[in-house]
DNA sequence: ATGTCCCAGTCTCTGGGA
């Protein structure tokens, strides 16, 4: 079982880097974050056509959360913004964020679904701008009604995975100057609290998990050759519940999706592999292709 | 380096967000 979670930056500006990967990684479910589509303008078909069910939470201009999970694996349990009801339209109209009354609660962030007797959790935490805005109390209070989510409507005993764009880089090592990451937001006490009352509640980082080495990002800056600097920080993740944290047999950061033409997503992949306890793990990203292709080939 | 990319509307440029 292999998921994926990565911030796509518009899924229409990136649909091409997007079929390139599904293809490269065959994952099983790939989570997506600011997909920045309304949910009539999901592209359900090229997805069906690369093999995928794609099921899209969306708004329009911004934020967006979808999952694309292999075709043959029937999707169940659909949940969006935490059953908390509508988001708001941001398309055309909308004043976007600066409306005073803006609350990331009635942004398109947060789609679950059941699929391969996983819970599998879409996540796009609000980017907090700068410590102490209204926009960063914004964002606490989204992680507020997260764990209030986990504790009402969900179990660490059973299988759930939440994968997605949580802007908030753990701990120094998961970023490249935590003294200068900008607005001193991602990395702020109040923050890496939240993060930590995710994993308070049971769920496992399972790249940290499988994965000690400082330097490794999800995220890097478009600006100033931030990227083949590695100038970033890692705020995608993939958490777990026990069950399956215990099954993670491999996790890495494709940095090749963050390269090339068309323009990437300022965002890497994260992706992990969940089998069963004591099978090998390959040294790199190469051998985790060849043993994918190969599970694929034999079926 | 105020550095780049996305989007929609004011629409071949601007402004807001990340």
């Amino acid at each position: 079982m292999r998921v994926a979670t990565w911030n796509v930056n518009s899924l229409k500006a990136r649909q091409e880097k997007v079929d390139w990967w599904l293809e490269r990684a065959r994952p099983d479910v790939l989570l997506m974050q600011e997909t920045k589509l309304a949910d009539d303008d999901a592209p359900l078909l090229t997805f069906a056509m690369a093999g995928y069910t794609l099921v899209h939470h969306g708004e329009g201009r911004w934020n967006g959360v979808a999952a694309a999970v292999r075709q043959d694996l029937p999707v169940s349990d659909v949940v969006t913004n935490f059953g908390d009801g509508p988001v708001r339209d941001s398309g055309a109209g909308a004043t976007g964020l600066d409306d005073e009354d803006a609350d990331p609660l009635d942004e398109a962030r947060m789609l679950a679904i059941r699929a391969a007797g996983i819970r599998l959790v879409s996540l796009y935490a609000p980017n907090g701008r700068v410590v102490g805005s209204p926009f960063y109390a914004g964002k606490l209070r989204w992680f507020e009604r997260l764990r209030r989510w986990l504790d009402e409507a969900a179990d660490p005993d059973e299988a759930i995975l939440m994968g997605g764009d949580l802007n908030v880089a753990p701990a120094d090592d998961d970023v490249w100057s935590a003294a200068r990451a900008h607005g001193g937001t991602h990395v702020s006490a109040p923050e890496r609290a939240a993060f930590r009352a995710l994993l308070d509640w049971g769920l496992v980082d399972t790249y940290r998990s499988r994965r000690g080495e400082p330097g490794r990002f999800t995220w890097w800056d478009y600006r100033a050759g931030d990227f083949h600097a590695n100038r970033g920080m890692r705020i995608d993740h993939l958490l777990a519940s026990p069950p399956l944290a215990d099954r993670v047999i491999w996790a890495e950061i494709d940095r090749e999706a963050r390269k090339g033409k068309p323009i990437p997503s300022d965002h890497a992949p994260l992706v992990i592999d969940i089998d069963e306890p004591g099978t090998p793990i390959d040294a790199g990203w190469e051998g985790a292709l060849e043993r994918i292709a190969a599970r694929t080939k034999g079926g």
